[in-house]
DNA sequence: CCAAAAGTGTTTGCTCTACACCCATGG
DNA sequence: CCATGGGTGTAGAGCAAACACTTTTGG
């Protein structure tokens, strides 16, 4: 940190918020409809400027809540996008955040002044997307995917007590891919991350065990060396 | 991105650079000794203030080149720190940049107005340091640890040509443990993202030969599944 | 010829993967 | 009693880890 000389013109910083939740066997991500100029009708991530005496996580939470009535438990910062051109009108830099909801968390639309209406969206179906968002949707994404083989965010998105079956199917429906589902088992008992509760999840066929995360619970796993 | 409103005051952007070298069977981080207030005589990273058309990269680059004449080849983007009391004085936002430069690549001090010298520090034997910059260092140093297990970062460290030996090394020093010669050497030719030179390097004992870097080498190792 | 570093394969254990059938409940 | 989803074990293949001696050069 060289010069300090309080006279450069300064760019303006905002946070946006990419959440995530499970719904009908879907990934979907929270968007909210621009009423304003520039990209007025087109979609974009909740976010906005961060306040002058509040932390950059804090601004994250507070803005996903103002817009969206979100209180998300997992927030983290996924990068900082600082492109000249990425606003039209003036320098904007923006730092992201990543936020995973449960699927059984309703949220509220909020609309305020010149963002009019929030909803989910599908990952794989979304609307015109203003400014840099679609690429800083896709990097979440990939974050997301990334985490989940190595760590245990995927609880983030069930709700407190779950079934083995729910805990794949989260697995399954964001790798997008088929698992086994003993070999599933096997290893997520094993991991000693979720211990079971007295309660059994009652529907259609046998009724299911439930499980709850542990809360004491560390799970991180090593990744695998690509030189020994 | 809610409400543009412009009257919003703004924090100053910084950019900040943990630049790593390997010199002396260490690891390195480059510092500046700072001469204003606050934190007088105190360490910091290289980094200032980010102009207002260039790109928070193009600024990272331009600084460390302008404290310390190094112009690195790898640099990514690490973390934003946006504490409101890590300054001071005012609120100063800083995206941390993480870079890599090869141990044979001198660097010349131009300490500046405020900046007085430049030094490279081991990692384990590090200064009082200013700001946050103690936090920042250990985090880029984490993720150092992290991308050499799964990607081929390493090499940045390395000159153009290099032996397999000095391979190794590089990555003991940096993991500090000890690896086991064969099982090294079989899989980084395995992975084929190094290529035999027809050169050999003399020294003591017997001469080694020299291998380069593909640069059409992709190599990223997924990650061990935490469940299958 | 001695010191110093380079180079080279095999065996063993463990982890990952593939795979199919019975069980408990509600309607 | 039937449909629906829940729950369970084993065998084979591939990968990772441990391990010691010979070779080439310079002094």
């Amino acid at each position: 940190m060289g010069n300090y000389t309080y006279e450069y013109p300064r760019p303006a910083l905002t946070v946006d918020v990419v959440v995530f939740t499970l719904c009908e066997d879907q990934l979907q991500v929270m968007l909210i409809q621009r009423r304003g100029e520039p990209f007025s009708g087109m979609w974009a991530l909740p976010g906005g400027f961060v306040h002058m005496h509040e932390s950059l996580e804090d601004a994250a939470h507070r803005e996903l809540n103002e817009e969206t009535g979100i209180n998300t438990a997992y927030l983290e910062q996924l990068y900082t996008y600082g492109d000249p051109q990425r606003d039209p009108r003036d320098r904007i830099i923006s730092v992201a955040y990543f936020a995973l909801t449960p699927s059984n968390v309703p949220f509220q639309d909020r609309g305020g002044s010149d963002a009019s209406q929030a909803a989910w969206f599908p990952v794989d179906h979304l609307p015109a997307l203003a400014f840099d968002h679609a690429e800083i949707i896709s990097y979440a994404l990939r974050r997301l995917r990334y985490k989940l083989e190595y760590s245990a965010v995927g609880f983030e998105l069930l709700p407190a007590e779950f079934t083995l079956t729910e805990i794949q199917s989260t697995y399954e429906i964001i790798l997008n891919e088929r698992l086994d589902k003993r070999n599933f088992r096997r290893r997520i008992l094993e991991a000693n991350i979720i211990e079971p509760t007295d309660k059994m999840h009652a529907g259609e066929g046998r009724p299911a065990r439930l499980y709850r995360y542990r809360p004491d619970a560390v799970a991180e796993v090593k990744a695998r060396r690509l030189f020994p």
